[in-house]
DNA sequence: AAATTAGCCAACCGCCTGCAG
DNA sequence: GCTGCAGGCGGTTGGCTAATT
């Protein structure tokens, strides 16, 4: 028998969090600033346990978290680093500032993983027959996952990221307006008009800045996740360019052809790790697998 | 138009680690 | 070294929405 936990004491609030408790936890932290979450329940009076507070800001209170669709160049890395470090969903966040490793979580089960199994699929059975090839959801499929910044959302995912941007100006600015319900309001009475901003921001965002990037990788492996993401961000573009999953298919092939080309061309580069050359054998092994079957598939009807 | 199914993601749960006493 | 607590992490769930039937 363990201890109960934190969250099972009586009176304590689940569920989704309320504008309300989003301002009361924003103000604290910003007055007394993160950590010693044990306090923030017992000082605001929020009915919430110290961990819910503290998921609550890592994951959408913060400042300089990024929302919304992941471009080519964060799946690219998403995918390398999970290849390279498993399920460190932590440790893959680090990489990627703007994003919470919570996010990449649920990117990575239901995007990127689906993506790639269905890849898997398609190649086995690409083995038996012609027309056992599957019928491909173009969703997840074709690299165009419909960006969340244009999914509809609630409009109280909006208000938080306006939460955010409101305790960003608070970080640049000493003189810390106060946060008001009102305010609040008013921030969600915009909220439309942002979203639109918002995604077309996202749309246009480049990579973080390199110094952003912590070290728990060297700099040549950065590197070659840039080179690698380069290559997916032209399979994505390819992709989504091509209106059926064979051609997406196909678009990729091409990409996994550009990374078994790197590889080919890889005698400047400094010497892979044991994981990433395991990666890259195994890309390069599929783009064998994908030729080949182009071959067979002359008929042209596969791709 | 209603019912059902699928997808997404915010939030929770339980385990683990580090640290102070 | 032991114990209890706080915080961190990864896996899972539940509710909401969109898509499909």
């Amino acid at each position: 028998m363990g201890r109960p936990p934190c969250c099972d004491k009586v009176g304590i609030k689940k569920g989704p969090w309320t504008p309300e408790e989003d301002i009361i936890l924003v103000s604290y932290i910003q007055e007394h600033g993160p950590g010693n979450w044990r306090s923030v329940p017992i000082n605001t009076g929020l009915l919430r346990c110290s961990k819910s507070c503290r998921l609550r800001w890592t994951n959408y209170l913060r400042p300089g978290i990024k929302r919304g669709n992941f471009t080519p160049h964060e799946e690219g890395m998403i995918i390398r680093l999970q290849g390279l470090l498993g399920n460190k969903w932590a440790a893959i966040a680090s990489y990627l500032p703007q994003r919470t490793d919570n996010d990449i979580k649920n990117y990575w089960n239901t995007h990127l993983k689906k993506s790639l199994k269905k890849f898997q699929t398609v190649l086995d059975s690409s083995f038996i027959s012609n027309s056992s090839i599957p019928q491909l959801h173009s969703k997840g499929w074709n690299g165009t996952s419909t960006p969340s910044s244009f999914r509809s959302c609630s409009t109280y995912a909006s208000s938080t990221e306006n939460i955010s941007k409101l305790l960003e100006g608070w970080m640049r600015d000493s003189s810390k307006p106060n946060i008001t319900l009102k305010k609040a309001q008013e921030e969600e009475q915009q909220s439309n008009e942002k979203k639109i901003a918002f995604a077309a921001e996202n749309s246009q965002r480049h990579h973080p800045k390199a110094e952003e990037v912590c070290d728990l990788i060297s700099n040549e492996e950065l590197e070659q996740l840039f080179t690698f993401e380069n290559v997916s961000k032209m399979a994505w573009e390819k992709a989504s360019t091509n209106s059926t999953p064979q051609g997406s298919l196909s678009s990729l092939t091409d990409s996994l052809n550009s990374v078994a080309e790197t590889k080919e061309n890889s005698e400047n580069r400094p010497p892979y790790s044991f994981h990433e050359k395991w990666i890259l054998d195994e890309a390069a092994a599929q783009v064998e697998d994908l030729m080949d079957l182009s071959l067979d598939c002359s008929s042209g009807s596969v791709f």
